[in-house]
DNA sequence: TTGACATACCTAGAGATTCTAGGTATATTA
DNA sequence: TAATATACCTAGAATCTCTAGGTATGTCAA
């Protein structure tokens, strides 16, 4: 709804933050998202491949192939400072949209560090 | 990302929240979402119409064409049993979404009612 | 009275994002 | 040896929002 481009990227604001605790390849983040979202967000393939080319083509993240310990080939992609700024300027969209939200359904309001 | 739809619609979300309050026309809709967002919220009438159109064939709402006080031609909205049912249920949705989202990012976590 | 502006509605087509539904390849386990 | 999990990938469809127009009326100032 412009103004702020809301929620829909939050894939982005999802992936940096579990790229800036750590380097992960993109099959774990589907898994780690699974489990800390508690079900609540299950990424396809199909849909956060194509982002992580998007963020590594956007200089957000690095990728580096490397053969995991389990013998398979795997593609860890790291946050890059850009990126990092990135993940700092999606936060504080979050915090802003969700606030707003909260405001307009009528529900209590926060403040998000 | 699936599982619950996500964010993405929460144009339905806010829409029906206001009209829970009230009937309301598009092009108030707009201004008010606007002034209870503190400008976060800048629907675009090429986005609000449209989606009314559409929660008018879904049975969400009803419209009534009435002349405003003003003189003009206006299209009043209310919303239906199935609307209030439906608002429940994405009330519902934003409340485990921005809670996961908050898991995720690390931001705090809160109860809506 | 004429021109500008706000109100109030509408739609077609473009753009962006996510999903569906496949595909390939390797390692483990039954 | 067959099934399953891991691990990556993409093309095309579907959905949603934006851009960028359009129409029409009422008010207000020049």
């Amino acid at each position: 709804m412009a103004a702020d481009r809301g929620a829909g990227n939050s894939t982005v604001l999802l992936i940096l933050s579990v790229l800036d605790q750590g380097e992960r390849y993109g099959y774990e983040l589907i898994r780690e998202l699974e489990r800390r979202s508690e079900k609540v967000f299950q990424f396809q393939e199909g849909t956060l491949y194509p982002v992580l080319h998007r963020l590594e083509n956007q200089g957000y993240v690095t990728a580096e192939r490397k053969t995991g310990e389990n013998g398979k080939e795997r593609r860890y992609y790291r946050i890059t400072p850009a990126g990092k700024k990135q993940l700092a300027a999606e936060r504080e969209s979050w915090a802003r949209f969700s606030a707003a939200v909260n405001r307009v359904i009528g529900g209590e309001q926060h403040a998000f560090s």
